[in-house]
DNA sequence: GCCGGTTTACGTACAGCGTACTGAGTCGGT
DNA sequence: ACCGACTCAGTACGCTGTACGTAAACCGGC
């Protein structure tokens, strides 16, 4: 690694380790870049949402700017880093100008909303923000600041609203996640989608006929309504909040 | 795909669609397979425990058991089938065996705890089990009938229990996700842990102090210790179980 | 016992990936 | 005006999943 072979490595064989948003970028000396990280992170995002986050790809990103795919290491050091680059552009659409309403709960679950919208849309943001790191960029930052500022009256251990943070990130992650899932493996499938749902359907009633699985047969059985499922998103956020009040995270 | 042209194909272009779990180990008529599927599986597994998930290559995994790259297609059809296999494969480390208690809440924390306990000696088993289909693998079907079981005496609505199961799952892979990501991390980078480490604390540090993020910078100040962490699952988790208390799922 | 069809095994080949490296062109601070 | 720093681009390497073709091994039915 190390581009050019410049700066010190402290440790054996080490490029100079560096965070994105730490880097300038435009450095004073040469030409004017001929692109900006913005435009890069938009050219990214707008492929990932087209044709999903592997075809993100340092060629496929070069060409969408319209430039060659090495020059794309000049902005970009690491492939990584145009990850973090889309997480950060991605959390750039969060609204987080409405004053807030007072009531908490109203509150965290306005963001929850805007968080889940934002994942839809985006549905590789999941698979990025599973990478820890990304949870800081910039925009990220503001949308954790405002949750925190959401729960400011309350009186509770430091940690507590972390956790209280973590849940619902989680909560609405997980739930994304495989309302994604299902849609995002037709993509590569090699079959349709609704072959693969009748050879996995069959499957499973299959492995439940066995009658191995006695109590998940019985509660498959009564089979979720469609409807059912938007509105789990409701009930499980609900639940949790009611976990944070129950164990002294309450209006107290 | 088809490697030998058989099966009429449904739609334009496409392989006989199938599950891994459907297709029988063994095909009657030819030679007999020099490899099980098990042993394919305990390979792959031993790949991605050592070098992570993204060393199980298909080359990688063929060499492990002394076969041809693609003999092993004859076994696993697709790349995605290998990663069902090793999901299967680290699900039947449950231990099952132990009977209910009676006490509802001690049995699912119990799972949820093999659950953490099981990701972390395999670190790539939540990103793999993002994959929703993942989930309904055999020896998965058992760990959900069995959770099932320990819920049998509340009564509550039939979707209610599986939406207790899918957030205390929700929580679990979560939680470990992110312990494991800050580690995971390491593997790929170009420089040490410790480095990132300070970049990323520096850069952080520079941002808090920016003034941006009060909320952040005030909760963040009041650092978390090492051991309090380790303590969040049970936190977590028993809030879980009470916001599903809360809303009727309790032990009436 | 033999034979024909099926299955297994394996090598080659292709398109695509991330990115190290080289060289040429261009700008800005001195 | 210079010249070092920087941008841009191309080539090349080792890796990926897997389509395809061929050779060998095996088994069920006769």
């Amino acid at each position: 690694m190390a581009a050019s072979g410049r700066a010190a490595d402290g440790e054996a064989r080490g490029a100079s380790p560096e965070v994105i948003w730490t880097r300038p970028e435009r450095a004073g000396r040469g030409p004017r870049p001929a692109h900006s990280r913005a435009a890069i992170a938009a050219a990214a995002v707008r492929i990932a949402d087209a044709d999903g986050l592997d075809a993100v790809s340092m060629r496929r990103v070069a060409a969408e700017i319209g430039s060659g795919t090495m020059s794309l290491y000049n902005y970009v050091p690491r492939k990584e880093d145009l990850h973090e680059l889309m997480v950060d552009a991605a959390s750039a659409e969060y609204d987080l100008s409405a004053p807030l309403t007072g009531d908490w709960r109203a509150d965290v679950l306005a963001l929850a909303e805007q968080s889940r919208d934002l994942m839809r849309r985006h549905p590789w943001l999941p698979r990025l923000t599973a990478s820890a790191a990304y949870g800081f960029t910039p925009h990220a930052l503001a949308y954790l600041d405002r949750f925190l500022a959401a729960l400011e009256g309350l009186d509770v251990p430091p940690g507590t609203k972390m956790e209280l943070l973590a849940m619902v990130t989680a909560s609405v992650t997980s739930y994304v996640t495989f309302e994604i899932a299902l849609a995002e493996r037709a993509r590569a499938l090699p079959w349709s989608e609704a072959e693969e749902q009748a050879v996995r359907g069959a499957y499973l009633a299959g492995e439940l006929g066995t009658g191995k699985y006695p109590h998940l047969a019985a509660v498959l059985a009564r089979a979720a309504e469609p409807g059912d499922y938007e509105e789990a998103f409701g009930r499980m956020l609900g639940r949790v909040l009611d976990g944070f009040e129950a164990s002294g995270g309450g209006t107290a």
